[in-house]
DNA sequence: GAGGTTCGATTGTCAGGACAAAGTCTTGAC
DNA sequence: GTCAAGACTTTGTCCTGACAATCGAACCTC
């Protein structure tokens, strides 16, 4: 019987890669982007080893750091694996997308759910304390309030009570029915970098379980949120509540080697 | 009235960086190591200035890769910001971790709350649909059940359900109840790459009250999670409940730029 | 045949240089 | 005084080259 060689043939062999000198898309994105769509179209199949960085390399007409930098990319994003000795190889799939920041408006939107928002509250008002330690503003100072209800497919979801601070976002309530308040945001040129979040449960209380058509008592999922641009200024704080019965936060996260 | 300098001094002057060329540790991770307990210890405080690359290169006596290259590490982690003709600037602060694939037996013990574990149950058993659907196995074939009750100072605070495929990990009852799962995966080689979670809300059962010390029909905190290794094989399928009364998850996240 | 050893393959780390792009600041014109 | 143009600073991208660390497989010894 035959030695089997050691390497299967190479898979990026018949991937029709290739950069675009002329174009201002710097190279390593260029070929991350073609790796992560062969990756996505199954052109490259989990488990399959990527040729070696320094053929890659050559045949491309890049430098090895270049290739490096764009493989190194989709490590981070947990669709490759690197293995000293071994190779690269396209992780087994499983991997969608490592949890973002995003609101609940693109999330419903992106499942397909016709998302609808009616604005109950859309006022400024002088910050609890809570809401002044959450946004670093005085106790006492303007912040701006917005009670929304959100919808999917004519049903109630969730109760969203949002304070940013007075002034930064022209708040239209005719925008925010229209739309996700992240997506107003970094419409008006804040750069979101950060935020931190508290994920639990609480009974409903009647109020509440008016509002969203559950009983009192019944099970919901709270989360609050705080959320930074990229100087640490806090331009958001929320304490929101969703119906248990109709939805669950799901996402995937990767381990940092 | 004097003009002031564009530049207050560099803060990364006064900050003792240094480098040891006979240790094993890469020079990359020795800068960032040491830039990140800086920025902690509050040497180097938010929106102060880094110094500029070349010249930290210079006088640390590294190449600019390698200084970019630590630099890069603490961006990653939403400590640093860079901005191209500006420099790079200390993050205002709020970030603590950005999500880690963390056991509650960890978390527990970082909050200092001594957790502690009882096995209720630890057997080989056929796998449900639903089990052999998460793990990737066929449905009946033998699977690890461990269920455990996790205590925080006495009190009960999570029921934990995990399936495993058989063999993969030595079940011992003794380590389950002194360390946590994800440590013994870890200890036994096995490298976690990402999972994923889904985490809801619902009531408790008379059965699951009655172990939790909640009454029947108390909002419970729930996560499915299925963790996967590098390979891509799944290794560990969790339906845990926690009481909402005292349990949250808390965590960061950074917007991926 | 079993076990340790050597060796090739591959990624990891590091250096040094060059130019481009973008933002800030100063200078100058109006 | 205001606005625009240009100089300067800083990071972004890319190249070439070199050696080290690690893994897997073939090889050799016992």
């Amino acid at each position: 019987m035959p030695k089997q060689p050691r390497h299967e043939t190479d898979p990026s062999l018949s991937l029709q890669l290739s950069v675009d000198r002329t174009s201002p898309v710097p190279l390593y994105f260029q070929l991350s982007q073609q790796l992560e769509s062969a990756i996505e179209r199954g052109t490259l199949t989990p488990g399959s080893l990527l040729g070696n960085e320094i053929a890659l390399a050559g045949r491309l007409g890049l430098s090895r750091p270049t290739v490096r930098q764009a493989i190194q990319s989709l490590v981070d994003k947990g669709l490759l694996v690197r293995r000293r000795g071994v190779g690269t190889q396209v992780v087994h799939s499983q991997v969608r997308r490592p949890l973002e920041l995003s609101s609940l408006y693109d999330d419903l939107e992106a499942a397909g759910q016709r998302p609808a928002t009616v604005v109950l509250n859309n006022v400024v008002e002088p910050a609890s304390a809570e809401v002044a330690a959450a946004l670093g503003v005085p106790e006492g100072s303007d912040v701006q309030l917005i009670e929304r209800l959100r919808y999917a497919h004519g049903e109630p979801m969730a109760h969203l009570r949002n304070h940013l601070p007075a002034g930064l976002l022209d708040c239209d309530t005719e925008r925010l029915e229209s739309t996700g308040l992240y997506r107003m945001m970094r419409a008006s040129g804040i750069t979101l970098h950060s935020a931190r979040q508290s994920v639990g449960a609480r009974a409903a209380t009647a109020e509440e379980g008016e509002l969203l058509g559950e009983p009192a008592g019944a099970p919901l999922l709270t989360m609050e949120r705080a959320t930074f641009d990229d100087t640490g200024r806090a331009v958001e704080f929320g304490s929101h509540v969703y119906r248990a019965s109709r939805y669950a936060f799901e996402f995937q996260l990767l381990v940092r080697p």
